[in-house]
DNA sequence: ACAAAACGCAACTACTTGTTGCATTTAGAT
DNA sequence: ATCTAAATGCAACAAGTAGTTGCGTTTTGT
């Protein structure tokens, strides 16, 4: 394991740009690259980043090492380049009239959201500070982007006047959410729809203005 | 890296048992043995699973690796070894009298366990179930073991008959345990005793049969 | 159809991981 | 205190993995 000096993969061009979205209109955006970026991302969310080798990613997305390496220097190259290339494409979504109704929508999504690929590699990025700093800011960067449209769902949803004023919308998103996460991602419990009910009931019931206290 | 055919780390005898306990009346269990498992355990709480070495590990236990290499055959077993390790020492706290007392006590005591090496070595291992499926099914029991000492206190605490029936308690105890461990490890925020009484606030309002809307 | 870039392949180097033999230390029993 | 067996440290080792390089072939944009 050769180290470059102190390579940075910060906003320096960090690989050769592949030609195929410079001229001729970007037509694809280079398939092949886009292979490789979900190859990453699926390998880094079954296993850990410690454990993620360049050569598994290369056998998954069928390709030759040589090629990821020529790309890309070094792991951290490679994972930051596939956490870039997710976008989480969020449409706003109608609301339901109800807080209820609105905080379960918000709670179904944000389930969805927490089984995806993307989610799950995402966090294992995100727990390591120590070996690679840098790619820990940039995934506490992409989730805290996600985390802000959850918000602003939220407080659309409490603008209606139905929500104790002063409650602090992002703790009841991170309760809702961090159960969500715990029972999903690391008890790898079936959270089915049942129980988002039940959890946004004692939620709504919590910050609601009025005592609504039967579910 | 050589691989043992197929070396089970289960209930069998793992590893030379070390002289000092067996006679002479267990003067210490140890003390060696200790600091190779509180290393494993801190390497481990850093680094990941799958980038923690043994080599590592034995230079922060001051050890020669041959010594580890010897006595657990493989990463896993150390592993294993130094989980099973881990005792929790839970006393049962006195109620406050009042639910929210009681729930804000159980929230203290998980941000600390929360915060500890132990869980979030524990942690590390339990979200890997892809090489080492039977590393992550022991996390989970220790998890579960934690887990079932919480309930009971919460239950003891909702047996006064201040929660509405029916009341779903595990899923009280993951909405908070959820929160600290999103906003503690994950998003590494200050967790203060603050937010712990504000989401206390909140679930209790949400499932307390009384209609507490004020705070 | 042509040229440049990208790719696959294979061989290679450098490093990390795990193993072994032997001298030295440590700890329990007499 | 002394003896002995287990445990440890050390160094040299074998084996595997991570990156690198040169070159011939394929792909892609013009």
């Amino acid at each position: 394991m050769r180290r470059v000096a102190n390579w940075t993969y910060g906003s320096v061009a960090m690989a050769t740009t592949p030609r195929k979205q410079s001229s001729h209109g970007s037509k694809r955006p280079a398939r092949r690259e886009r292979a490789i970026y979900r190859a990453t991302l699926e390998e880094l969310a079954e296993a850990d980043y410690g454990a993620l080798s360049v050569e598994s990613v290369a056998a998954r997305a069928r390709v030759n090492k040589t090629t990821l390496y020529r790309r890309w220097p070094t792991k951290a190259a490679l994972v930051h380049a596939a956490l870039e290339s997710i976008v989480d494409a969020f449409e706003l979504e109608a609301s339901t009239g109800s807080l209820r109704g609105d905080l379960l929508t918000l709670a179904r999504r944000m389930l969805k959201i927490t089984r995806s690929v993307e989610a799950q590699s995402l966090l294992r990025v995100r727990l390591l500070d120590e070996p690679e700093p840098e790619l820990a800011r940039i995934a506490a960067k992409l989730q805290a982007r996600r985390q802000a449209q959850l918000t602003r769902l939220l407080e659309a949803a409490s603008a209606r006047g139905e929500v104790r004023r002063g409650t602090d919308l992002g703790l009841v998103l991170d309760l809702l959410g961090g159960m969500i996460h715990v029972r999903t991602t690391i008890k790898k419990m079936r959270v089915d729809d049942a129980l988002l009910q039940r959890a946004v009931d004692i939620l709504v019931s919590g910050i609601s203005l009025h005592p609504t206290r039967a579910r």
